[in-house]
DNA sequence: TCTGGGGTCCTAGGACCC
DNA sequence: TCTGGGGTCCTAGGACCC
């Protein structure tokens, strides 16, 4: 038996827990810069503001509707993610965390009434974090995501399902009636695996709701649409084709990328911000223990501005030798970022990818006969992996930058490239200079 | 004026090999 | 008058997720 557990409006709800004064009203959480809603409270939603929707196309719901707009605040939507995760693992013996918001657990063994479990986790969650959540159980994950779907509608629109569900949702304890119910209540794109595009074939065939797709033969759908469709029928039917993994393998890429607040049309910008991704997505890499082959750097001008020339160019540089040292993937970086940059352009958004990742290896690594081992003073061997141990040790201790390569390094003040944030809540849980402060 | 960021997996097609 | 067949590997692009 699996279930899935995950944060109502995660975003909003973290922002809620230190300024309850946003309860009850319209609030949305804008992407970085600024530029579209990425999390929409329950009133917000009623308001039709859509996900990921522009937020210059619902701004003027300020004035007419009261709705709130706040910068994201990632820092504090891991730490509270983190603190969630822990009390959610404390009720099955194992746990795949899935995404920030969200874990699946497996109750295989686990004795009991799951939806009392369910319950319990709830409350504890709220009573520890403050963040509300629902719990879907389920045969498969697929099932679990599902009727974690109808727990969390059943509670927001009801009469759209049976009130009992509402919050935790067991599927087992429904008769096949009851389940067919709640399926043919519950459109085919809801389903884990079913995006927009495969939403629109199904319905061309006829196939509209959950309970549609049920009833279609697994096989041949997989034939007509792909084996993903197909692995997601038989999980619907409650053949689990998908296992708990609580130990999730290394990333095999790792990316920072980023709209600018303001066009940049130099190459000097460029290469201080692509300096600044890569600094970031270097130290992401030597997190997790891998080294990088390659270093994909891209550039690109924004396709709503219909008046500019477009142009959005990328470059992949291998490496010599895999390397997780920030001066050798920024001088990549750079090289590659070079090759591509063209003046005239008014560039958007830029990203850099580190790819062709590989555990780091330990002592006998095979060299490069080929090498010519133009390499900064003292990359070599050993000492490389002191000083970038060293990097981010003072970082960790005085800040983020600390200390940094000095193509990487901020200017003081603003930069007009720097993405928007204007409306970032404070870090209240991360940084001490932040934290709430309680008024008698 | 203003439109997110970071991932995974699958598939089709080309290059290459014998 | 004539142009194989079967296999693997790699890559780019698409679809999906949150």
């Amino acid at each position: 038996m699996f279930a899935l557990v995950d944060v109502n409006n995660m975003y909003v709800s973290c922002e809620r827990v230190f300024r309850p004064a946003l309860n009850g009203k319209p609030v949305v959480v804008l992407s970085n810069n600024d530029g579209a809603c990425i999390a929409r409270s329950n009133e917000a939603k009623d308001l039709g503001v859509r996900m990921a929707q522009p937020w210059f196309e619902v701004r003027h719901l300020q004035r007419t509707a009261g709705l709130i707009a706040l910068s994201a605040n990632f820092e504090l939507y891991g730490d509270m993610s983190s603190r969630m995760m822990s009390i959610a693992a404390r009720y099955a013996p194992r746990q795949e965390i899935y995404s920030i918001d969200e874990c699946f657990l497996d109750f295989d063994g686990v004795p009991g009434d799951l939806v009392a479990i369910g319950r319990e986790l709830r409350r504890q969650v709220l009573a520890w974090t403050g963040l509300p959540t629902s719990v879907g159980f389920g045969a498969t994950k697929t099932l679990a995501k599902l009727a974690n779907h109808v727990a969390k509608t059943a509670e927001r629109k009801p009469g759209s399902y049976p009130g009992e569900l509402a919050q935790v949702c067991n599927f087992a304890n429904l008769s096949a009636d009851q389940l067919a119910a709640a399926m043919q209540a519950t459109e085919v794109g809801e389903v884990w695996g079913i995006g927009r595009k495969t939403t629109a074939r199904l319905n061309e065939c006829g196939i509209r709701t959950v309970l549609d797709l049920v009833r279609g033969d697994a096989a041949a759908l997989g034939r007509q649409f792909s084996v993903v469709i197909e692995k997601t029928v038989r999980e619907l039917h409650g053949t689990a084709c998908l296992e708990v993994n609580d130990a999730p393998a290394a990333n095999q890429q790792i990316m920072c990328s980023r709209s600018f607040g303001a066009p940049v049309t130099d190459l000097p910008t460029l290469i201080e911000v692509v300096s600044q991704f890569t600094s970031q997505v270097a130290h992401k890499l030597r997190d997790q223990g891998s080294v990088a082959g390659a270093v994909h750097v891209f550039i690109a001008t924004s396709p709503y501005r219909r008046n500019d020339r477009q142009h959005a160019p990328s470059a992949t540089l291998p490496l010599g030798r895999p390397s997780a040292d920030t001066r050798v993937l920024i001088s990549a970086a750079v090289r590659a970022l070079r090759g591509v940059f063209r003046p005239g352009f008014n560039y958007a958004k830029a990203g850099v990818m580190l790819v062709d990742l590989q555990p780091q290896a330990q002592e006998h690594a095979t060299p490069d006969l080929f090498a010519d081992d133009a390499q900064p003073e003292g990359a070599a061997r050993g000492s490389r992996s002191d000083l970038m141990s060293a990097l981010d040790a003072l970082n960790q201790r005085f800040g983020r930058h600390a200390v940094s390569v000095a193509s990487a390094a901020r200017r003081t003040g603003p930069s007009a490239h720097a993405s928007k944030q204007d409306r970032r809540s404070p870090r209240y849980t991360t940084r001490i200079e932040e934290i709430a402060v309680a008024r008698a």
